[in-house]
DNA sequence: TCCCCAGGAAACCGATCGGTCTGCATCGCG
DNA sequence: CGCGATGCAGACCGATCGGTTTCCTGGGGA
């Protein structure tokens, strides 16, 4: 759609710092950072403040794409519960993926620590979008108590990702049955 | 019981890395630790090879009064399930206290990234204890399937300690629920 | 009293951090 | 052709990293 000729310095230096801080951690250098974006240093700082408004940036304008490739379209005239247990199959098949380590918006804050960091702040926000989205999937589908169940599946949302990031469990026949025994117990058809 | 008249250099060291590495992260420096256990460089890594090793040291040795707080007494005659919940009631204590940052030893594997580290590897092996917890406590109540219920167990137990320590949550009335959830359709009485 | 040495303080090492700045090559445009 | 704007390469800054080494003090044994 984006009419994309070729990505812009910008546009380098958020993939960039998406891709090698997921891979390496926060703490990469910006030099590691400019070099794989192709860009000056001296470019980098005229287009962000810093190294920290860089990240935050990087998560925020990838937030769009991420929830496009997790959550189901708009109003695809599935059931809630469908809708929900779409989720979780991407989840599952992310984390089979070779170079999968996590969740990258948990994995920013856990790395931070500063939860009033620019990036930190925006992960959250990203986090309790997907919360609004099982809670209203939840109503919709008729939960006995929608904002339990929205916790309940943000939760084991969270921990799957992060146990298949730190190759704790590989989430095979894991998620689903998980989901399905709390979607049930939620009353949700 | 253990006779601590004053803790040596060694215990001083590892105490601090405990610390500062859980409230700052892995990535604290050398001289801070030292100076925060008053222990001189020197001395130091006359104790250790390096710091990934004091590190991994400091997980190791708090690793048994890690579980003792978690687990119940080894033989407290009661049944698996409150043996379970017992767990998880502690992880919900403790997540209210004001410095809890999620679990230390997710955070590590997180933040090292590279799970060959000294210090992930003894993270891997206390998440591995738990499930293995998990799932004899599973055997004991008869669940369907016991292995599926211990990971099941650890990912709620990921979960709720990881987004209580990035604060998305905090955990009011939506542990034991969920616990008590999948405990009912394991089986487990 | 003298000696010895354990161990703390801190200098030092090369590398790297986030961030700034200079120098120069390349470009569009009149 | 000349000119100014752009932007990469990389030197440079002070601070800090993990780790090593030097210096010196204080205390115990002969």
């Amino acid at each position: 759609m984006t009419t994309e000729g070729k990505p812009s310095p910008r546009e380098r230096l958020l993939e960039a710092a998406a891709t090698l801080t997921y891979r390496d951690g926060v703490n990469i250098g910006v030099e590691a950072l400019c070099k794989a974006a192709g860009v000056s240093k001296r470019s980098m700082y005229q287009l962000f403040d810093s190294k920290d408004e860089l990240l935050a940036a990087s998560l925020r304008e990838r937030a769009a794409a991420y929830v496009a490739t997790l959550l189901p379209a708009a109003d695809d005239g599935r059931s809630p519960r469908e809708r929900i247990l779409h989720v979780f199959a991407q989840v599952e098949a992310q984390a089979g993926a070779p170079e999968f380590h996590g969740c990258r918006y948990l994995a920013v804050q856990i790395e931070l620590k500063d939860q009033s960091h620019p990036a930190s702040r925006v992960a959250h926000q990203i986090k309790a979008n997907l919360t609004a989205f099982f809670r209203a999937e939840a109503e919709r589908g008729g939960a006995g108590d929608p904002d339990l169940l929205a916790r309940q599946l943000s939760l084991v949302f969270d921990g799957a990702s992060a146990r298949a990031g730190i190759q704790a469990d590989n989430l095979t026949g894991l998620v689903a049955p998980t989901v399905t025994t709390l979607l049930d117990a939620a009353g949700v058809l």
